[in-house]
Order: C-alpha cells, then sequence, then structure tokens
DNA sequence: CTATGGCACGGATT
DNA sequence: AATCCGTGCCATAG
C-alpha cells in the first residue's frame, strides 16, 4: 500500500534499458528487478506469475516445486558445502529463521529489509496531513545513499506549488522520524537535528549547538585552537566537543547499521535496504553449513502464460502479429530471469565457500580474491561476475548489509588491521611507524597508504589521537 | 624539522 | 576503454 504510494509518485524514471541480452538483468539489483518485472508484467499479456507455494515442513516459501532445499539436505552435515538456492522470501523478517534468537535479532534491523523511504514513511504518516504526503515521498524517494536530500527545498515546493515553508515543515516531521535526521539537507543540518532530540534525555557537552552551526569547518577538520577560540572554550572542551560528536551523532543517517561508513562509488540504485541475498546459518549453528537464499523480488514464479500460449491459434488475425511478438519478449524475460539467478547462485557457492571465514567471524578473515579469479573458476565471463555484483548486497548471518563488492575488498585486511593497532596503541603511533609495525606483521605497505586507509577508516592522525578513547570517527574532510 | 594531506601518475582491475 | 588503487612528490600544518 505504502509501496504504492511512493512509487505513484516517485520522480526517478524507471531507465528504460531495452531487453537485449540476459546481461540485462543481471546488473539489476532486487528493488531494480522487481520494478522491472513490475513494469514488464503491466506491458505483456503474455507474463504470469505462479503462485510459490510453501514448504509443508519449514513454512519457507517456495519457487520451484516441491523440495525445499533445506528440508532435504542430507542428513550428516558437511559445513563446507553451502546450501545456496533461490528464494521467495521478501518479507523475511515474518519467516524468521530456524532459532529464535535470530528472530529478536531480526527485530533490530528490520527495517533494513525495507527501503528506507518505506520505512520513514510507516513511520510518519500519521503525522502526515493529506496534502503533505506527495511531498513526503518525494523527499523520500530523492535521498541519497547516504539518507540526505540533495535537492534544494524551494525546487520541490515549486514543483508542488506550495510555500517553501510547507516543504520545510515536512521536512522536519521526516527528520525526526527513526534513522534521525534523515532528509536532511546537509551532514551539517543532521548532526543538529540529532543533537537537538539527543539534548532531550542527554547531558551533552556546552558550546555544542554552536560548534556544529558555525564552527563546522572547523570541526571537520579537527582544527580545534580554531574551534576553541571561536567558541570562548579552552582546546581540551573544543576536543571534548569533537568526540561527542563524532562518537553519538552521525551526519549520513542512512548509514547507521552498515557494516561499513564508507560507500562504493556505486550511483543511487533504489534501495540499499533490501539486501539482494541473505546468508545465514542453518539451525544457527556454527559448525553447520551456510544457507544462501539469493531472493527473488517476487513471491511467486515468472513464466510464460500458459493459456496465452495456447490460445495464440485462435487469436484474431489483426492482432496475431502483436500476440507473437509479446509470447517471444515474456519468454525472453522468463529466460533472462532465470539465468540472472543462476548466475547470482553460482557465484554465492563460490563466494561463501571462499570466504566463510570472513562471514562468520568478520573483516580480517576475508580471503584475497579478484573477480577475475572467480571468473576463471566457475568458467564465466568476467563481465558476468561484474554485473552480478555490483550494485548488490549481501546480509550476513551477523545482521550487516555489505555490498557484495566487499568480498573482493583488496584491502580490507590491512585495514582491520590497521585498526586493532591503533586500537591498542599506547602512545599514538605515526603513519611511519604504522608502516613498521605493518611490516612486522606481513603487510607490505607504503607510508602513503597508510594515510589513505586512516581516512576510510576515519582514524584521526597521530596528533589528534593523544590520549582521546579511539572512538570511530564519522566525518571526513570534505 | 616531521608528520600529514593533496594531486597526479601508472599499473592493475573491471 | 574506464575505473580503481597504491604510491611518490611536494606543499603545508604542527
Amino acid at each position: 500500500m505504502l509501496i504504492r504510494q511512493l512509487q505513484s509518485v516517485d520522480i526517478r524514471p524507471i531507465p528504460t534499458a531495452h531487453l537485449t541480452t540476459t546481461m540485462s538483468l543481471l546488473v539489476l539489483n532486487i528493488s531494480e528487478l522487481s520494478e522491472k518485472i513490475i513494469s514488464e508484467m503491466a506491458a505483456n499479456p503474455a507474463m504470469d506469475i505462479v503462485e510459490g507455494h510453501f514448504c509443508p515442513n519449514c513454512q519457507r516459501p517456495l519457487l520451484d516445486s516441491t523440495h525445499c532445499p533445506i528440508c532435504s539436505r542430507p542428513k550428516d552435515l558437511d559445513s563446507s558445502n553451502p546450501i545456496v538456492f533461490v528464494s521467495a522470501r521478501n518479507d523475511f523478517h515474518n519467516h524468521p529463521l530456524e532459532s529464535e534468537d535470530l528472530e529478536n535479532d531480526f527485530e533490530d534491523y528490520t527495517y533494513e529489509t525495507e527501503d528506507l523511504p518505506t520505512y520513514v514513511l510507516k513511520q510518519i504518516s500519521s503525522e502526515l496531513e493529506i496534502e503533505d504526503r506527495p511531498i513526503a515521498a518525494h523527499i523520500l524517494t530523492s535521498l541519497d545513499e547516504d539518507g540526505l536530500l540533495r535537492n534544494p527545498l524551494i525546487e520541490i515546493a515549486a514543483f508542488y506549488h506550495v510555500s517553501p515553508r510547507q516543504v520545510e515543515r515536512v521536512q522536519k516531521i521526516i527528520q525526526s522520524a527513526d534513522p534521525l535526521g534523515v532528509g536532511s539537507s546537509s551532514p551539517k543540518q543532521a548532526l543538529l537535528v540529532q543533537l537537538e532530540i539527543l539534548s532531550q534525555t542527554n547531558d551533552i557537552p556546552p558550546h555544542t549547538k554552536e560548534a556544529i552551526a558555525e564552527g563546522w569547518d572547523f570541526l571537520t577538520h579537527q582544527q580545534y585552537p580554531e574551534l576553541s577560540h571561536l567558541l570562548g572554550v579552552t582546546i581540551t572542551q573544543a576536543k571534548e566537543i569533537a568526540r561527542f560528536v563524532g562518537s553519538n551523532l552521525n551526519p549520513y543517517p542512512a548509514r547507521a547499521n552498515w557494516g561499513d561508513a564508507r560507500q562504493p562509488t556505486t550511483p543511487y540504485r533504489g534501495a540499499f535496504y533490501r539486501p539482494d541475498v541473505i546468508i545465514s546459518l542453518l539451525n544457527n549453528d556454527e559448525n553447520g553449513p551456510l544457507v544462501v537464499e539469493v531472493i527473488s523480488p517476487i513471491d511467486g514464479k515468472l513464466q510464460v502464460n500458459p493459456l496465452f500460449r495456447s490460445g495464440i491459434k485462435d487469436a484474431d488475425p489483426d492482432k496475431l502479429e502483436q500476440w507473437h511478438s509479446d509470447l517471444e519478449r515474456a519468454t525472453l524475460f522468463v529466460k533472462c530471469l532465470q539465468q540472472r539467478n543462476q548466475a547470482i547462485v553460482r557465484l554465492m557457492e563460490r563466494i561463501v565457500t571462499i570466504q566463510h571465514d570472513f562471514i562468520l567471524n568478520g573483516d580480517s578473515y576475508l580471503q584475497p580474491l579478484t573477480r577475475a579469479r572467480l571468473a576463471r573458476e566457475i568458467e564465466v565471463h568476467e563481465s558476468t561476475i561484474s554485473r552480478s555484483v555490483s550494485g548488490k548486497t549481501a546480509l550476513l548471518p551477523s545482521g550487516k548489509i555489505i555490498p557484495l563488492s566487499k568480498f573482493f575488498d583488496r584491502s580490507l585486511q590491512v585495514r582491520t588491521e590497521l585498526q586493532k593497532i591503533i586500537q591498542e596503541e599506547g602512545q599514538p603511533l605515526t603513519d611511519m611507524e604504522l608502516v613498521d609495525l605493518l611490516m612486522q606483521r606481513g603487510y607490505k605497505v607504503a607510508r602513503r597508504t597508510i594515510a589513505k586507509y586512516r581516512s576510510m577508516e576515519g582514524i584521526m592522525p597521530s596528533h589528534g589521537r593523544k590520549k582521546l578513547k579511539p572512538k570511530k570517527l564519522i566525518y571526513q574532510s570534505p
């Protein structure tokens, strides 16, 4: 229902790429594919969805016939063989996996499983006047991947022929919704909103608001002397403010629960909040096999409508040509979809086997892996891998949603090692010293690179780290 | 003078 | 062919 609403006012045009080969479906992530299928269904009468059914045993929704891949698994569990299959589980928080513990966890990140706009809209819908709804929907669908609104309010106001004042009011309502500060026009504004709310229940360092509002540049550049001067407080106090902001506020609301603060340079591709694949542990058993579900955007199996196919011989001669092309198109589309799913399944089988430890134990266990190597191993073209990976996300057993590209991150190991060293450092270490320490641990990196990694991880330079608790700072220099 | 960040180059990856 | 990433050089902040 709400999704409908959003779609009806979404101003972002759906890219009208022509369906030529299977590749054009492979690049799409789950949200995009979902839209694609909907529009294809609407345009082509030969398309048909047969309802999936549920496994009588575990209630898992199934696409392909009778046998649930989990229930029908061999009794002797082999943890090195993941179970990979296409699943229709769109609303998987309603179908918690095997254990009850997991169910609780699911509560926490339910909102990650639907797209951000929908999640926010649900919260605020009761506060909205009817006439505000299109505006709210417009704002929410225009958010960038950080959860910020880059379009000027004026434009939106002009678009709907309302006063900027009114748009602003809607924005305020949105900002107070759960990823606090979502829909703000800038990181700065997001912080101010969060601060405002936080100050109602917590003590905050004095002058924090002024620091953000007026000393923004100083704050983001860690120019504490200047900041302290501006606010008329001591340098220590200025640092305290920075620390407070860094560890309690989040300039990019949408990144709240992401596995990684950085966003790969993927253009906005719809919702990042719905994973394309879900990786979980069977029965939550750490030694059990991994269950990998490649999510299908529809809860049924797409097919060519058999009635249409058989009815074609009785077709009105005028329309025969049209019917034929519909039929052909539908057949192609179904085939493409199958190939897409199959490609991702094969890819995931391999990835999950290689990165098993990473999935269970975290960043430092990531194996070096390139798309090229994977392409050789499963004997597909490199570009197939690229397309399958790009713009897609996976939900890990830990509850984090990561981009699939993280499985191919070349420097993640070093960066986590770096983090560890800095966490445990007594005195702040300079980049040069860090180079040596990493060298001892078998990582060869240049001094300059350390600096890059630090800023990626949001770690301050050595002088900025003095005696401050090494908490992850979120903002980066602009 | 030392540590760090910016710019840009070249090789690797996609 | 386009993009990403590590690195060297140099300016500048501390």
